[in-house]
DNA sequence: TCTTGTATTTTGAGTAATCAAAATAGTATG
DNA sequence: CATACTATTTTGATTACTCAAAATACAAGA
């Protein structure tokens, strides 16, 4: 039913809200989705005449309950498919990306259904990002702790990487920042800007702040 | 590069030309897309400019060498992933054919490449058809026997199945008629249009001509 | 040869998605 | 408050793909 161009316009509206909240501004989809700004005006008018969200003039978007879903939907398919390829397929979990961009829209429900099956019910993909349920429900991830916000000297475990971009994966990877791995904050230098951390005992590295506010840490369970 | 569409006009002329030989005309093409005959004129002159195939003026089209190595890419595709969809998520071989048709347009080939080394190169798909390779050879399978032509009373093998149509898929497997299957022809009745065969010992099974026609057999190794 | 019938092509039009560039509205600054 | 800046919208085009319906070419059949 939606072409891929408006599930990539749902998703990005979507993420937008779950990373800022309220009303989705035009610019934030122009820059997601690469197009000029008058090409957005025109897809986000077809959008809303279909129900898909609601435009408020010179303000933004806001996805509809049925927009939602829909985007859920889309979410959903790419970060199962992500964790397809990198546990199965064993790809690189830098390259992953970028093939689920395609394939979420290309993917049934009926495949869909069966690869969550295969993969015993993931509930987060290989970046830590949550995978929303069939019904859509989602982990609630909002104000959690990252390298940058955190408690210094606590055992503490990388739960989720906020930069899907091949080249912050690939360093993050070089790190020893893959989610699940230990870290500790020694040294918070607000002034410098930068983090120490100790990932091994006796590895320590030194992030800058930027970096840091990109690796989401937990509770060393 | 080449969109879906053209993808799917290159495959459908592979086929054609594979089951057929010569030049494809331009009915069949629009019979394989279902689209109209004006459509077709309009893609294929295209395409032609483009170079993927040779426009012959009220005769219809062949393939270039490059239309060619491209369509093979797509058959390559199209008959991996649905390997992929029966052997490892257990689906149907009735309903992968479908799937496929949207798969082969959004695999790319590092994941494709994945794939074939996760299934161990596999050389046929689950309806019997062959595989091309990686640079696009395929085995040739040109004037093979089927239950419609074969000899009788001689152990034989089913090979390949000519209908990707889920009802006739689930019909052959109702007879137990799935490639690898053993079947002997125990009688033909070409008044009749009839094809009596056994398929297990004890198990009869009666065939019209036409459907006798898309099972292929080869010799019960 | 004339006449049909069928396959193909042409013509005219429409939809979805896009861009470039000009117009406008709203916000912030002096 | 007037000005400037920025985000958004409008306008006018373009590309890819599609259909409906009319025109045309070609191969047979009478
Ligand atoms: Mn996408
Ligand atoms: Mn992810
Ligand atoms: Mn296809
Ligand atoms: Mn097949």
């Amino acid at each position: 039913m939606a072409s891929s161009t408006v599930e990539n316009y749902l998703k990005a509206a979507l993420l937008h809200e779950q990373a800022h909240g309220g009303i989705v501004p035009m610019g934030a989809l122009v820059e997601a989705l690469a197009v000029v700004p008058g090409t957005v005006t025109t897809m986000v008018k077809a959008m809303a005449a279909q129900g898909l969200l609601a435009h408020e003039a010179r303000q933004g978007v806001r996805l509809t309950p049925v927009g939602r879903a829909l985007a859920l939907g889309v979410l959903r398919k790419h970060r199962l498919v992500e964790t397809f390829l990198v546990r199965t397929l064993k790809m690189d979990w830098s390259e992953v990306h970028d093939e689920a961009e395609a394939l979420e829209h290309a993917v049934s429900d009926r495949v869909l259904a069966r690869m969550d099956e295969f993969l015993d019910h993931p509930t987060t993909d290989p970046h830590g990002d949550p995978i929303p349920d069939a019904e859509g429900r989602i982990a609630d991830t909002a104000r959690q702790a990252t390298l940058e916000t955190c408690a210094a000297n606590k055992p503490l475990r990388v739960a989720r990487i906020l930069d899907q971009s091949p080249d912050f994966l690939a360093y993050a990877q070089d790190c020893g920042l893959k989610p699940g791995a230990r870290v500790k904050v020694l040294q918070r230098d607000a002034a410098g800007g930068v983090v120490r951390c100790e990932t091994k005992p006796g590895q320590e590295l030194t992030l800058g702040l930027p970096a840091a506010a990109k690796i989401v840490v937990g509770a060393a369970a």
